[in-house]
RNA sequence: GGGCGGUUAGCUCAGUUGGUUAGAGCGUUGCGUUGACAUCGCAAAGGUCGUAGGUUCGAGUCCUAUACCGCCCA
């Protein structure tokens, strides 16, 4: 193997890793500008994003693979524009998912976290969180992740347990955090509180019960009334009726008896009853459901809790105690039916609200918890984007985060669990006073009793993720970091966490910190599998990004998963799709490769100054369109759309036209092969540039590769922004003004090179003239002698030609007659391929008018055109363009008939 | 009930300042191959851009209505 050799196909699997270590321990996924250190400059702005920390416990899912791919794009991109870049990462301890994984464990053993109780519990979660709280962070690192290993935090680690408890002590201070009965959703599997945002509703098939209310007043009247849930009759507090119903105007007032308790409850009037739903009646349970609360609440109801914290029964519920909720539906609809007090049932499809964790149903229940007031906050973070602080990505969302804060209920807070931030108050056992403190007391702070107990419940999970964007730069202290990286820039993630996640920082970040965490939110879609389904274990069609990587090469699934999807839209991956980017990566290899021995065939100097061919210019001008599209989408958040203008340019132009033409090109030696190796090397380096942030592996590998074979190589080839250290660190490509020369060769090489040799190769084709024999082609043009007679040897080449005839016009004589021949419209040229190959002249009659005839029709259709307003209203410019289509089209056509007429 | 999206080729999707012949990948069909690449190349077939109006010289793109699908909130 000689020393420019490269193996045949990328091999993804030797590479990866490597590559990776080399960054990491190069130091490139640090700052450049570091206010830890002394050459810092406090004046360069830095690019800074804050990872949305997975779960400690968890395992790689495609939505980690998505944010990490979005995210180190970004990042990559900034790092290689010059700016000081910094990604911060970290994960998350998950409250309840990474308790319900030990519990689960200790299920296992036969014992539950009672039996051992909290201590012990807590320091087992430490223990597994120790055991596998690496696996998340390494499989991240496996997607290409730069961040900053060194700077990584969690979010019970002693720093963020620091902010979380000053950030509750603020917020209590300030009168935003009280604690009271409320109702609240249930979980009873998990014997916890949980927010709004944690319950999910289902439409399911349930039951719509109907029974009788009997007066108190023994009269043998009742109002009918239905419900879903026969079992919250034992907890109902109030018959309601509308105010102006007639039917049931005449009990409102009176008394009724709660069935099978025999409990007096009021009829009373209220026009939130729906008169047209159900039998017109409402039975009213102010401690199970939040409709009825509220009608308690205005009609000063008394609360019947009737469920223990099991969802059991409680002494309220009389015989039926201590049964299962749903046992008691059953066994108290059936003494009810006994009893004479049932009318009737029928299905009914009702919302079920279920466990976003879990899916048991919850219950709405009245229970003493934690709550943040949290209408100041929200006010404060919904101007903050109104006013333009913060940027939402794509505009849209930027509705949905108003419609939220504006209808936002306050924030249930604490969670009944053991894993998490244990809330920061203490009750005095004598006195009976709170103290809420930063540094844990040791004596109630109102009458300095000893004998004090902290509060057994923990924060909500989100509490500390809110803090993130500077709990993790150090805040509450004014740390370097904190100083320089706060606020930061990008905040992020999928658009299914804009409520628990992105709404909350904003809250907190201006709460606390006084600033908005971030300038722009930009919120990626979630990913679906090949068919829009969205993956799970049931359906059996989840993919594993790790499987992926495994098989098909990390490149080509951030490939995918980025070129794939367009911001806040969901992305339909299939393992189809990567496989067609694990191609691409290949492609890019095997040009690399190729452009890499380019170096063997070349003088290490050029004698003279250079004389580009067609070939030649049209690829660096298209290069250098393409870089400018690239920057203007880069900056305008279509991440995608500028991956696909790289990909289609690399794939259809550099490798099919510019490389194929280089080979010939290179065969010429001297300084046509040196400007042609230096025209390779300049726009392989670009592309690999632009490439880098999507495919970070290959590119590096490559790019390396060809640093080394340039300059082992002697020949003196150098690029724009230089040959640094590595691809990660290497100067990004800018926008450049757009040239004169640009436009004319782009469009010269279209139409005198891709349109001819397209022609002939298709001509060949259509009949039958196989590519090994050689053909003698006649092109009778009056725009392209000048660039044919140039680059005939090459079209000559890509075609095989035996001769080639350039004429002005059409000439006379038997055998053009018969020739098969191809129109090439956008220079009004035909060309015609000797054969002796005696065409049928009524097939060729027959191509020649189905060609005219959709030829015409464009004449037709422009001619149409520039008669109408179009020529006066529309710009001159693009009035010129159809002018000059219309001029070649009938140029052709012209040339067909001419063809005809001599048939 | 309120809000937000989507409807483009057989399938999955791109298509952001409206520019007049709508693109890709996969799939299908035909041809091709010892030198960058079969993880390939060259080509072909395939779409009245959900429907109906409107604005405009010009609409997949903007507006209105409507149908269907999906999501979020209540």
């Amino acid at each position: 193997m000689s020393k420019f050799e490269l193996p045949k196909a990328y091999d993804f699997q030797a590479t990866e890793k490597r590559i990776y270590k080399f960054w990491e321990s190069a130091g490139y996924f640090q700052p450049s500008n570091d206010p830890n250190k002394p050459d810092f400059d406090p004046t360069k702005k830095p690019f800074v994003i804050s990872i949305p920390p997975p779960n400690v416990t968890g395992k790689l899912h495609l939505g980690h693979a998505m944010f990490i791919s979005m995210e180190d794009l970004m990042i990559r991109h900034a790092r290689m524009k010059g700016i000081p870049t910094l990604w911060v990462p970290g994960t998350d301890h998950a409250g309840i998912a990474t308790q319900l994984q030990v519990e689960k464990e200790l299920a296992g053993e036969g014992i539950t976290r009672d039996d051992i109780g909290r201590e012990a519990f807590v320091k087992r979660t430490w223990e597994w969180k120790e055991e596998y709280g690496g696996h998340i962070t390494q499989q991240i690192r496996r997607l290409g992740a730069s961040c900053d290993w060194t700077r990584e935090r969690f979010t019970l680690d002693e720093g963020l347990s620091v902010a979380v408890r000053e950030a509750f002590v603020r917020l209590y201070e300030k009168g935003l955090i009280y604690r009271g009965p409320r109702l609240i959703n249930w979980s009873p599997n998990l014997r916890t509180a949980v927010s709004d945002l944690e319950v999910e509703y289902s439409q399911e098939q349930g039951t719509l019960y109907y029974f009788k209310y009997m007066l108190a007043d023994d009269s043998g009247d009742f109002i009918p009334v239905a419900t879903t849930r026969p079992e919250t009759i034992l907890g109902d507090s109030a018959v309601a009726v509308h105010p102006e119903d007639d039917r049931y105007q005449k009990y409102i007032g009176k008394m009724a008896l709660v069935p099978m308790l025999g409990r007096e409850i009021p009829v009373i009037a209220d026009t939130y009853v729906d008169r047209e739903f159900g039998t017109g009646a409402l039975k009213i349970t102010p401690a199970h459901d939040p409709h009825d609360y509220e009608i308690g609440m205005n009609h000063n109801l008394e609360s019947i809790n009737i469920l223990n914290k099991d969802a059991t029964i409680n002494e309220n519920g009389g015989p039926y105690q201590s049964l299962d909720r749903f046992v008691c539906r059953k066994q108290l609809w059936s003494d009810m039916k006994e009893a004479g007090l049932v009318i009737k049932e029928e299905p009914y499809a009702l919302n079920v609200p279920r466990s976003q964790r879990g899916g048991e149903i919850i219950e709405p229940m009245i229970s003493t918890q934690w709550f943040v007031k949290i209408q100041p906050l929200a006010q404060a973070a919904l101007e903050a984007v109104q006013n333009g602080q913060i940027r939402i990505i794509p505009d849209h969302f930027t509705k949905v985060y108003y419609n939220w804060l504006e209808n936002i209920q306050d924030w249930c807070i604490s969670r009944q669990l053991w894993w998490g931030h244990r809330i920061p108050v203490w009750y005095c056992d004598d006195c009976h006073a709170l103290t809420v403190a930063r540094e844990d007391p040791t004596q109630c702070s109102q009458c300095n009793s000893m004998h004090i107990h902290q509060d057994e419940d923990v924060l909500d999970t989100w509490f500390s993720s809110g803090l993130w964007p500077f709990s993790t730069l150090g805040w509450p202290e004014e740390t370097p970091d904190y100083n320089y990286f706060y606020p930061t820039t990008v905040l992020e993630t999928g658009y299914d966490i804009l409520f628990f996640w992105v709404a909350r920082m904003i809250m907190d970040g201006i709460e606390f910190t006084g600033k908005p965490p971030f300038e722009t939110v930009y919120l990626h879609g979630l990913v679906r599998d090949g068919n829009g389904q969205k993956m799970s274990k049931t359906k059996g069609n989840v993919i594993d990004p790790l499987t992926v990587m495994d098989t098909l090469g990390t490149d080509a699934l951030r490939f995918t998963l980025l070129v794939g999807s367009t911001p806040g839209k969901d992305t339909n991956l299939s393992i189809d799709k990567v496989e067609a980017n694990r191609n691409f990566a290949n492609k890019i290899w095997n040009a690399g490769r190729f452009v890499i021995s380019a170096l063997e065939k070349t003088p290490a100097k050029p004698i003279g100054e250079p004389r580009w061919t067609s070939a030649d210019e049209f690829i660096h001008a298209r290069m250098r369109s393409v870089v400018r599209d690239v920057n203007y989408l880069f900056e305008n958040y279509q991440y995608g759309e500028a991956g696909r203008q790289i990909y289609d340019f690399f794939w259809s132009e550099f490798a099919d036209w510019y490389i194929e033409l280089a080979k010939l090109q290179l065969n010429e030696g001297g300084d046509q092969a040196y400007y042609t190796a230096l025209t390779l090397v300049r726009v392989l380096d670009k592309c690999l540039r632009l490439l880098h942030p999507f495919t970070p592996f290959v590119t590096e590998e490559l790019w390396q590769a060809l640093k080394k074979a340039v300059q082992d190589s002697g020949v003196d080839i150098s690029v724009e922004g230089g040959w640094a250290e590595a691809l990660i660190v290497a100067r990004w490509s800018e926008s450049m003004k757009e040239e004169e020369w640009e436009k004319p060769a782009i469009q010269s090489f279209q139409t005198g090179m891709i349109e001819v040799v397209k022609a002939i190769r298709n001509t060949r084709l259509e009949n039958k003239l196989p590519f090994q024999d050689a053909v003698e082609v006649s092109i009778v043009t009056n725009t392209l002698q000048a660039y044919l007679e140039k680059e005939l040897p090459f079209i000559t080449a890509l075609c095989n030609l035996s001769k080639v005839n350039i004429l002005a016009e059409l000439p006379h004589g038997e055998k053009y007659r018969q020739y098969p021949s191809a129109s090439l419209p956008l220079s009004g040229s035909t060309l015609f391929i000797h054969t002796s190959n005696e065409g049928l002249l009524a097939e060729k009659r027959h191509q020649l008018e189905s060609e005219l005839s959709s030829i015409q029709a464009q004449i037709n259709r422009l001619e149409t055109l520039l008669e109408s307003d179009f020529a006066k209203k529309a710009p001159e410019n693009v009035v010129q363009k159809e002018r000059d289509r219309l001029e070649a089209y009938q140029d052709t056509a012209d040339k067909l008939k001419n063809q005809l007429k001599t048939l």
